[in-house]
Parts: C-alpha cells; sequence; structure tokens
DNA sequence: ATTAGCACTCTGTCGGTGCGAGTGCTAACA
DNA sequence: TGTTAGCACTCGCACCGACAGAGTGCTAAT
C-alpha cells in the first residue's frame, strides 16, 4: 500500500510530466510549493516508487516518468477530474443549434472534441446490430436503374444504386416496396439479407409476377456492403505531440488511421461509461503507445455508440476525461432531442 | 539556347536525382554509360547550367540539384512519357468491373493512382456549375420530417432532410414535388435556389393551398451547402518521401488536406489536358514545397472534372504523366459506359 | 525519519579533426 | 578552341573528447 507522501509524489510527477513531457527530477520536485521534503528524500520516495513499477527512468540517472502502471493507477485513483467550464459552454453552444441529421451532431461533436482537447476524436455510429430498419424507397432513375433509400430508426438515411430490369413497371415497383416496408420495418439493418432471402422471397413470389427476375437486382440493396461510419475530428492533431516527433511513429499513426476497420475493431468492445486504456493495455498493437479513453453515448431506445480521443499516453487525463463525459452526456440529450422530434 | 550536351546532361542530372534524391555529382555523372566527357568537362557545363538557372547548389561544393525551372525544363522539353503496361493492365482490371454509381469508379480510381504511384492523389467531382439536377423526390419520414433525394445528371444521388410543416398531406407533398420536378429539372445545381426563389413560388402560390407555411422549409433543401466532392486516396503516402522527414513539413501538408476548401481551390482552375505545377509556380504557400499534376476527365456532356497527384517536386514526372493520361482517358471512359447505362 | 553532502552517471552540446565527395580554376593537351 | 588532368579548396558529416547540467544513490550527520 502506498503512503499519502508517496500518492501525492506520485500525483505531482506525473502531473509534471504530463504538463512538460520531460522526466521529473527530485530537485524540481521539492521546489514546489505542496512539498516541504528534501530532494533526498523525495529521491528515496522515488526509489520506492520505481521498484513498486509506477515509475520508471529513462537511463539511470534520468528523473522519473510514470510507466504504464503508474498511469493506470493515477487514473484509477489520482485524477480529480476538473470541470472545464469554457469547454462545456463551447459543447452548449454548439449543441443547441438544431439538427436535422444525426450526421450533423456526431460530426460536429467529433470537431468539438478534437478542437477543445488537441487529440484525435473518433465517433462510432451506433452499432449496427441493434439499428433497424425503418422505412425503405425506393426511387426509379433510369429505365434500368434504380436508388434505394433506405431510413433507420436512428434516422441515418443512406441511399443504394442499383439497376433494375429492363421491363418493369413502376406499379410492381410500387407492390414490391409495399412488401418490403410491410415486412422488413423493424429488422435489425445487419439482418436484412437473411429476412430478405428467407422470409420475402416466397411472399413476392406469390405476389409478383416474374419475381424471379427481379430478384438478383433487388437483392442487391441488402448484399451491399453497410459499413460502420466513423467520423473522426482532428486527425492531424496528433503531430503537435512532442513525442511524435519521431516520423517513424507518425507513419504507423497515419496507417491505422486510414484503416477504418481497425478503428472500429478498437472501438467496438466498449461498454457504457467511460474507459480508459493505456498503452499495451490495449490489445492492438499498432496503438500500444498510445492512449485510449472511450465513452459511450445513447440514442433513443437504449442503443450505443462510442466516442473516444486517442492521444500519447502522456494525456490530460484531468481535463479530459471530464470533457469526454459531458460531451457524451451533452450528446445523447442533443441526440435524445432530435430523436424526438424525429420520432 | 541550349547545346545538346547541355540537354543531355540536364536531363540525365535531373532523372538520376528524381530517383536517388540525392544532389548529382560531376565525377559519378561522367561515368554513365551515356556520357563520355569527363568530370571536368561536366563540371563546367554544369556551372553553365547553374548559371542559367535550370540547377542549384545545397552548399557551395556540393553536387547540383535540379532547380524549379530546371523541373520546368525537364517537364516541358527533356521528358518522354514511358508507357507503364503493367500500371495500364490494372487500370483496365480496375475499370472492368461494372459499377452503379460514380462514386464508385471516382474513389476507386482515386485510391489506383496512389497506389500505382506513391503519391497521394485526388479527385474532383465534376464542376457544380455544368452539373444540372436530374430529378428531385421527397419522402417523409416521420410526421415532420422528410428528406429530399436529389439526382444530378451525372448520376449523383444526394440526400438532404429537412422538416416539414405539421399539418401537410402526402398528395400536397406529390403535388409540390411534381412541380418541382416539372421546373428544375436540366438546372445547375448552383442555380436551384435562385430559381426556386423566382420561379417556383409564385407556382407554387397558384397551385398549392396555404404554400407559405411550406415554404421555408422546402427552401431549406437547396438551400443546405452542396460540398464539392473531393475524393483522396493516399494521404499517408506522402510519408514515404525522404524530403519529409521534417516533422514540419509533414504538419503544413496535413493542415493543408484537411482542408478540403483549399484542395478544391486548387484544383478547381484546372484547364483541358495535363498541367504540371511545381513548387512555387503554384499561387498556393501550402504547396510551395510540391509539385501538383492535374489532368481533366469527362463526364458525358463535356462536364469536367479534375484528377490529380500530389507529391514532391522530386517527382517521377515521367512515369506519373503517362499514368495520368491513361487513367483519366480511362475514367472517362468507364464513365462514359456508366453514364450511357444510366441514360 | 530526514536531510546534507558527495561521488558518480548519463545526456547533450560544443569545438576540433579527418575523411569523402565535390567544386573551381589553371595549365597542358589534341 | 574544346577537352582534360591535376590540385587546392570547401562543405557536410561522422567521430571524438571535454565539459556542463541534471539527476541519482549512498553515507553519515542531525
Amino acid at each position: 500500500m502506498l503512503t499519502d507522501r508517496q500518492l501525492l509524489l506520485l500525483q505531482l510527477i506525473i502531473d509534471d510530466f504530463i504538463e512538460t513531457a520531460h522526466p521529473v527530477g527530485s530537485r524540481a520536485l521539492s521546489k514546489k510549493d505542496k512539498i516541504p521534503y528534501s530532494a533526498a528524500t523525495i529521491r528515496n520516495e522515488m526509489a520506492d516508487l520505481e521498484e513498486l513499477g509506477f515509475l520508471e527512468k529513462t537511463h539511470s540517472s534520468s528523473g522519473r516518468v510514470p510507466s504504464e502502471k503508474g498511469y493506470r493507477y493515477y487514473v484509477d485513483h489520482l485524477v480529480s477530474p476538473i470541470s472545464n467550464p469554457e469547454g462545456i459552454k463551447f459543447i452548449n453552444d454548439i449543441m443547441k443549434d438544431g439538427f436535422f441529421e444525426f450526421e450533423q451532431i456526431v460530426q460536429m461533436s467529433a470537431e468539438v472534441l478534437s478542437e477543445l482537447t488537441n487529440y484525435t476524436s473518433i465517433i462510432l455510429g451506433p452499432e449496427l446490430n441493434s439499428t433497424k430498419l425503418k422505412q425503405i424507397q425506393i426511387i426509379p432513375l433510369t429505365s434500368h436503374t434504380a436508388v434505394a433509400i433506405l431510413v433507420t430508426d436512428t434516422g441515418h438515411v443512406e441511399h443504394r444504386s442499383f439497376s433494375i430490369p429492363d421491363v418493369i413497371q413502376p406499379s410492381v415497383i410500387e407492390k414490391m416496396v409495399n412488401i418490403l416496408n410491410d415486412r422488413l420495418q423493424g429488422v435489425p439493418i445487419v439482418q436484412l439479407e437473411e429476412v430478405f432471402h428467407k422470409e420475402i422471397t416466397n411472399l413476392m413470389k406469390k405476389y409478383i409476377q416474374d419475381f424471379d427476375k427481379s430478384y438478383e437486382y433487388l437483392k442487391s440493396i441488402f448484399t451491399q456492403e453497410h459499413p460502420v461510419k466513423i467520423y473522426v475530428g482532428g486527425k492531424s492533431n496528433i503531430l503537435l505531440q512532442p513525442e511524435f516527433n519521431d516520423v517513424n511513429k507518425i507513419r504507423a499513426f497515419y496507417a491505422m488511421m486510414d484503416n477504418e476497420n481497425e478503428i472500429a475493431n478498437l472501438l467496438k468492445n466498449s461498454k457504457h461509461g467511460i474507459e480508459v486504456t493505456i498503452g499495451n493495455e490495449n490489445e492492438f498493437e499498432a496503438i500500444k503507445d498510445f492512449s485510449l479513453i472511450t465513452a459511450s453515448y445513447q440514442l433513443g431506445k437504449g442503443q450505443l455508440g462510442t466516442i473516444a480521443l486517442i492521444g500519447p499516453t502522456r494525456m490530460e487525463y484531468k481535463k479530459v476525461i471530464s470533457l469526454l463525459s459531458s460531451l457524451s452526456k451533452e450528446m445523447s440529450e442533443a441526440l435524445y432531442k432530435w430523436y424526438k422530434s424525429y420520432k
């Protein structure tokens, strides 16, 4: 168990390192107001803290740097989230505006968040397996192309172009759309293809003449990939951090960020509440040098999405944690308002 | 006027520098097969070429490096675009597939291009002022929201959500849509708002009861920003170039790439054919260290879009110019095919 | 238990040195 | 007169040693 003095020191060391990115030495620490101990005493304590695994040295005679275990302890026990009135006000102001689309709210939030923190923000849309189809429409464009409009219960609107058989009457299309709506409303997006195949096909055959000819075309609406939507803000913020003076690190970071699937995987295990993963705690090699803070936001009937910040392990946890929790709350609220108006 | 020998030397120097990124010295040059002259002779010629402004030294006793004027001359007179069978085959293979959407073709092209060149590719959608509305549809979603589907004559499909007055009958919406389609078909996207305001309003008032109530709502369809679509491929390719070992340069580059408007400005002055701007030739500060190669592609009735590559001034012009011209041709063809099928 | 003092360690910087690549110039040559 | 060999000179760069600065660990005194 750590003594009070050790806790104090650990906290101050990490605070200091987070601020300056320089290893913290005993002498500088002893000069701080809060510290009545001499440098020597601090050195002894530091040696103990190092032995316990909370601190590290970059070389044998350098100052101390927090280890991942140190950050972990810091985040779990020592961080007192500071309130951030300006940040929250900023968020409030933004959220006050009316929004028409889910996308707007989310993209805006991502941008605000990265702006306020100077880290990179990532927002994942609501989980697909809980998002359901609300409505489907088909609009013929030309004699043999059409666009299908899918609307989800989260208000997400999507269009998918597809081709249609040469000779198909508008009235037939209308009929088909009616059947689709009748049967597919409320079906989770990820199951659309399956349900279409299993339930709709036979029904269609009964009511639509020559449906076989249309089958493949119609099917393509549901087989087209439904990519997880990812919203990113402040991609280049990471370049402002001194630890990313190394071109190779930058390369690794951007290689990861260019791969949306990987990002989605990174975030999709998120649970309720705020979660912090530090460096190697994360299972993905690509971000073993980073910290990831995730929070979930809520949309309507309890569908969850994830909002995250990615930055160096030397992250301003204090500031960021409180900001993220305000933002996720504000976002959920804005989304709720929007959701209600949209219902 | 340059002598033949000077031309040869200039060409070889630039070729060499493009390949290696190292300043080219007289001795190394004299060893090349094509060169029967001694290092001393070459030194004299180099001095002349430098005096003429085609070459530069990085320091007083370094080898020579092409100046921007040098690159310019090289591009204008010395580049013999090499054919690139594999690249072209690759492009052909990709373009062979059927596409449903304009977006697919374009995004694919951007990715192929950056893959083949290792530079960053940017493709600008067709100019807005030549893109016209083909069809508009309005689909009510809830009692007071609806989504408008705009289809352009380039096959671009776009949806815009908006709110609708509380009490409006579906039949009324249908009527409005009919009027809109009747009057707005063929109107350039950028003029939609104006035409709506000037021509439609009165018409609507005549045929639609209580149109005043709907005016603002309907108008918002046309006032929502219609952003220029930009497709980017290989954003992180630039990091592979040795000249971008400098974090500040990287920062500048990504700052620019994050700003879509700036990119659009960069490219929108493009004319027919292939154009190369080298370093400071470009009017934008942000890319004074870069070269930009643009080509235009054609879509249907002569609407032009721009396809571009951005990389270091030390770019493989030979390879890139031929690739870009093939790709723009292939793209135009694929788009034409698609356009025809879409008509 | 705390602290002052001291020897020690490691980093980063600064000046110097030597090497390699390259230049410019001059004089000799064809 | 154009070309070339030779040579002195210039930089950049890598390496080295010295040294200051920051920091540590340990010991002995308080």
